[in-house]
DNA sequence: ATAGTATGCAAGCGAATACTTGCAAATGGA
DNA sequence: TCCATTTGCAAGTATTCGCTTGCATACTAT
């Protein structure tokens, strides 16, 4: 699909979006960073917004989270630290800097639906799943849309939270944050 | 301390920075939205970087979180509830568009500690309640710093989805969120 | 009335941006 | 060996950016 000047070329823009944002990632400092001629980058892209859409298709830049991920076997604290886990492996910092940096007026038509694919697709599982629990009398009747996001924030916090402020903020590690945060709000929407 | 010329123009500064950000919101554009010559910003202004600066010294623009906001009883939902509301009063989705709208390289040195000591406040206070409230016997003895990044980000999370996603994504109302998702919490550290 | 100040207006400055082009050198397949 | 493709290099383009300046006008306080 891509030669390895375009995928270098579109490492390198990718990376200069996320700690510089898209206006701030200019084609000189892409074509210095890919180590590749400024006028090689237009000769393999029509531009700079097409580089970046183009690099958004690569799993290495998508997160590429679907509904398929999310498998489960009925018990609510494995599946959920399951479901946390694949998230946090997928949605990395980088990914939240990535689609931090591409808020840009000029993309965001074009980055928008591939950011929300990602909360989308595990809130559609979350309902299914809690749905599910409910109605074989494995957690409360509660309402699952706040249940969903609630675990949805808990989750996408704890990542942007780091990705920002890092250890400034957050001072527990991944594993013992799941581990604590899904023991917590696994018991609370147990009737015990 | 600012005459009507100046808050017109942080304001414009400001409207537009939310949903353009840094680099997108041109003098130019500042200046026909605060309705006023471009040379007029200059004349007030030492340059684009130093209106943001001021504007988010004025509470308009910032969210103004201290310790002292954050009172309580001794009743764990009750309080988590308050806390909650408080906080989603003053961190709007506008506050959170802003703080992204200012991660530019250009900006961020002078804007990141302004942006970051909400939730240092807010984890601060936590730490001080939950652990009162273990030491007190009102809450089961948990890891500290995870439960006050679990109660961050289930705040945060929420907010800042609505904000990037609004309806598309969030279909449950602010109130109901917080009560919902404090149940949730409070049931979920408390030993029954 | 006078003087000082703030603003609008128009023109423009230097720097940086995304993007282009012509040419020569290198590469690789036939 | 020949031909086609790709790249580096250097010099450019047009546009936009933040920012400046000179001058005329309006307002305001004394």
């Amino acid at each position: 699909m891509y030669d390895e000047t375009q995928l270098k070329i579109m490492d390198a823009t990718m990376t200069l979006i996320v700690d510089k944002g898209y206006s701030g990632a200019t084609t000189k400092d892409i074509a210095k960073l890919a180590g590749v001629n400024e006028s090689t980058i237009f000769r393999r892209f029509d531009g700079k917004k097409e580089i970046v859409i183009a690099a958004m298709e690569l799993p290495k830049w998508n997160p590429g989270l679907s509904e398929s991920d999310f498998t489960y076997h009925g018990d609510l604290e494995e599946d959920l630290i399951f479901f946390s886990k694949i998230y946090m492996n997928k949605v990395t910092p980088q990914m939240v800097k990535v689609s931090i940096g591409l808020r840009s007026a000029e993309l965001q038509d074009a980055a928008l639906p591939g950011i929300m694919k990602v909360p989308m697709v595990l809130k559609k599982v979350l309902l299914n799943y809690f749905t599910e629990m409910i109605a074989t009398g494995k957690m409360c009747n509660c309402d699952v849309e706040s249940v969903a996001l609630q675990f949805i924030s808990m989750n996408f916090g704890f990542v942007f939270l780091d990705a920002s402020f890092g250890n400034k903020l957050v001072s527990v590690s991944k594993e013992k944050y799941i581990r604590n945060s899904i023991k917590v709000f696994v018991s609370g929407i147990c009737e015990k």
